[in-house]
DNA sequence: TCCGGCCTTAAACAGGCGTTTGAGATTCAA
DNA sequence: TTGAATCTCAAACGCCTGTTTAAGGCCGGA
């Protein structure tokens, strides 16, 4: 594949991926992306048959390029010390804050999708459940191996969403009244905060002793 | 003002809240709100001036049934016990999922502004800070008084983002894999649970007993 | 050189958008 | 009852949407 269309390919979904984290896939025009890709709106419908299959190419490259940087195995996890696998895991999902130019648009992609599912992400996930839900299901069972099934869900969508509202509204923190600096340093504590609040969490009430 | 039209002003607010909450200010037009009101689009700009302006009619509702909600005020913070204190406050942010008809339409226009934020809102906001910011960072205060001004700004956003995710995904849990129940014991539980989990996190490393 | 397939393109299509217009209905005070 | 103010409504305006159409450029093989 090296045809002379590739080009055209490529610069429209590197596009259509800018364009739609800024604005979701509704908002999103057939017109901007092509004119950022420099090329014209029919090549859209030509290469991917519409709107909504040049968005599937879109989320799949997205969930290529997190999925990627996964610090952590489903076998460490019960290999490593609770508290050294949590840590790792809150270093993944904190990484769009580091990385932030080449994640921050991955990240608004998904939350896009949070406030307003399209079918074409339901039709994606729908085929095998999302790797991160694995995860965190195995590590809240490192600290609650004998907790029910409704407390085990309940705590798997907390430890979900310890991270995601960070990484989500980073622009917002930088903002009054906070005035956050987003560097490397400021990561680094940030993690270190969460860890001693996520495992004092799970480790008080009902956790038991690694 | 018992005038006719004030059946059509409160007709187009009821309908453009909901139109509002399902696609977002953006996507939500003019006609299907006029449709919903039994109105006339053009009913509109003769009543509120605009679209914009009917939408800040809608938030500045949304405002007052929220808030009107509070199960705490500053003074109660401090005279309270902290857990107790805290209880009220998780109670409070919970309460949509409680009376979840009431609310939910109310919940997902935040949701809307949280991922792509209007001038309206904006607008709204930059003149006095949120309430609810100003609870939870005193409540924090309560546990971390002697924090540091950005460890606190973190701790602040983090007890807000505690029950921000269940009551916006509450349609998510309840679908595969969580098949969560939404009744009043289940938010019962979920309340005491998280009451445990956020006590737990905030007491355990660097917190001063009470 | 010429042909045929791949690719790009401007133009047009049907439909939705927010808002304006002007005429008609309705309401209320004098 | 009359006149003026208030309100409603269908129609039209200009602009934007995703997609289709048909014409032409481009390029490698015969």
């Amino acid at each position: 594949m090296s045809r002379p269309a590739d080009r055209t390919r490529q610069a429209l979904v590197t596009a259509a991926t800018a364009v739609f984290a800024e604005k979701g896939f509704e908002a999103g025009s057939v017109r901007e992306i092509a004119q950022r890709a420099k090329a014209n709106p029919a090549a859209i419908s030509y290469h991917f048959g519409g709107k909504e299959d040049l968005y599937r190419e879109v989320l799949r490259a997205a969930f290529r390029a997190f999925e990627a940087q996964a610090q952590l195995t489903e076998a460490e996890i019960d290999a490593l010390n609770r508290r050294e696998a949590l840590r790792r895991y809150l270093a993944w999902q904190l990484q769009p804050l580091v990385k932030r130019d080449q994640f921050s648009r991955i990240v608004r992609l998904f939350a896009w999708e949070n406030v307003s599912p399209t079918p074409v992400l339901r039709a994606l996930v729908a085929a095998e459940p999302l790797p991160v839900l694995a995860l965190a299901g195995q590590l809240v069972r490192r600290y609650r191996p004998r907790a029910e099934p409704e407390e085990l869900a309940l705590l798997t969508f907390w430890l979900v969403n310890q991270t995601g509202p960070f990484v989500r509204d980073a622009a917002f923190l930088v903002e009054e009244p906070f005035r956050l600096t987003l560097d490397q340093a400021f990561v680094d504590r940030l993690g270190g905060l969460l860890l001693d609040l996520v495992d004092g969490a799970l480790a008080a009430g009902g956790g038991v002793s690694d």
